[in-house]
DNA sequence: TACATCCTGTACACCGATGCACGAGTTTTG
DNA sequence: CAAAACTCGTGCATCGGTGTACAGGATGTA
C-alpha cells in the first residue's frame, strides 16, 4: 500500500489563483513553493527573451526545477504564459505609477517614456509569445491601465496645444509603441547603446508630436 | 512489375534552381508545371498572412494543390519560404527601381516611402516567418540593395542638410522601417484606413527626420 | 500517338512538445 | 517529531508537423 497517494493530484490544482489575473493565495502554502513559483515566472521571461519558443522544458531548466514541479503550479503552458505577463505587467505597473503626469505635457510625456521604454524592453518577448497563446482580449485587458495613462497624457496635450492634434491619438499611440519595440530590438543586436536608448527615442516622437509649421493637411 | 519507378524520385529534385535566388530554369519544364509553382509561391503568402504559421499543408491547400505536389517542387519547408521571400522581394525590387531619387531629398524620401509601405504591408507575415526559418544572413543578403537604397537617399539627406545630422541613418532607417510596420499593423487590424497609410507614415517621419530647432545635444 | 513530365493520394517513420500517472524522496510547518 | 505540503523523475499516451516511399493516373509536348 502506498504511503501517501494522489498528493499530487490534490496539491496539481494548487495556486488555486481562480482567475489568473489576481492570486487568493491558497490559504496554506509553504514558503519553498512561493519561491518557487516567483523562480519559474521570472524564468519565463528569461527563457522567452533568449528563444521566443521556448519549450516548458526550457523554461524549467531555466528556474531550476522539475518539468513537473512547473506543471504543479500552472495546469498548461497558457496559464504560465499568462502568470508571467501579468506579473511582469504588474509590476510595471508599480514603477509607472510614481511618474507624475501633471505639469508640462511634452515633458511628463517625455519622463513616461523613459520609464517604460525599459519595461517594454524587458518583457516584449513575453509578449509576443503571449500573443499566440492568449486571446487578444486578454491581453488588452491586462495592458488596460498602462495604455489608459498613456492615452490621457497624449490627448491632455493635444488639449493643451502641445501636441499636434492633426493626427487621431490612436496613431500617436501605436507610433509611441513602436519606436519604443525599435530601440529596444536595436539594442538586442548590439546597434544601440541601451542608455542612448530613451535619448533616441525622444529624438523622434518629440519632433514628430509637436507641430511647428501646418502639416499640409492633404 | 511497375511500369514507372523512381517517376517522383528523379523528378523531386526538380526545380534545379541552384541557388535558391535566381531560377536556372530546367531546360525542360512543363507550361503547368510553372504554372503550379507560381500557385504555391502567391499561396505561401496569402496563408501566412491569414496564420503567421501555416502549415506546409495549408499552404498546399490555400495554392489548390496535392501537400506532395508542393514537395515535388521544393525539397524543405525552409525553401518554400525562400522562394517565396525572394520572388516576392524581386517583385518589389521591379516598384522601387523606378522611383526617382533624384531630386529634393526630402520629396524624394516620401516618394520611397509610399512605394515601400505598400510591399512592406504584403510581405511583413512572410518576412517574420522568414526569420525563424531562415539564416538572418540570407535575410539580409535579399534585402540588401532595398536597405542600400533607402540608406543612401536618407545619407543624402544628412548632408544635404535636408534631414537631421544629430542622429546615424540607422536610427533613422529603422524607424522608418517599424513605422511602416506599425501602420501595417494598424491597417491589419482595422483601425486604419490604407488609403491613409502613407500619409499617416509620412506625417510623423517628415517632421521627426527634419530639424527645425536645436535639439537638446544632451 | 507516345513518352516524359507532372500531379495525386495513402501510408508511414520520425521528431518534439504537451500533459498525465505514478511512486518515491525531501522540506516546512505546527 | 510527524503530518502535510512540495519536489522530482521516469515513463507513457497523444498530437501535429515534417519529410519519404511508393504507385498509379492525368496531362502537356514532340
Amino acid at each position: 500500500m502506498p504511503t501517501k497517494k494522489g498528493t499530487q493530484a490534490s496539491g496539481t490544482r494548487r495556486a488555486p489563483a481562480s482567475g489568473p489575473t489576481s492570486g487568493g493565495r491558497a490559504a496554506n502554502q509553504r514558503a519553498d513553493a512561493q519561491r518557487n513559483r516567483a523562480k519559474m515566472l521570472a524564468a519565463t521571461v528569461t527563457a522567452i527573451r533568449k528563444n521566443p519558443d521556448a519549450s516548458v522544458a526550457d523554461i524549467a531548466a531555466e528556474a531550476g526545477v522539475g518539468r513537473m514541479t512547473l506543471y504543479g503550479h500552472f495546469q498548461n503552458r497558457a496559464e504560465l504564459i499568462d502568470a508571467a505577463l501579468a506579473e511582469s505587467i504588474e509590476r510595471g505597473e508599480e514603477v509607472l505609477r510614481e511618474v507624475p503626469l501633471d505639469g508640462e505635457a511634452t515633458e511628463a510625456f517625455r519622463g513616461l517614456v523613459a520609464s517604460s521604454w525599459v519595461l517594454v524592453d524587458q518583457s516584449r518577448a513575453l509578449l509576443a509569445a503571449a500573443q499566440k497563446e492568449l486571446p487578444a482580449a486578454r491581453i488588452r485587458e491586462m495592458h488596460e491601465k498602462a495604455e489608459a495613462r498613456m492615452r490621457g497624457l497624449l490627448l491632455r496635450g493635444q488639449r493643451e496645444g502641445a501636441f499636434r492634434s492633426d493626427l487621431p491619438v490612436t496613431w500617436l499611440l501605436t507610433t509611441t509603441h513602436v519606436v519604443m519595440n525599435g530601440a529596444a530590438e536595436e539594442v538586442r543586436v548590439g546597434r544601440l547603446d541601451p542608455d542612448d536608448a530613451p535619448w533616441f527615442i525622444e529624438a523622434i516622437l518629440i519632433p514628430a508630436f509637436t507641430v511647428t509649421g501646418e502639416t499640409d493637411p492633404r
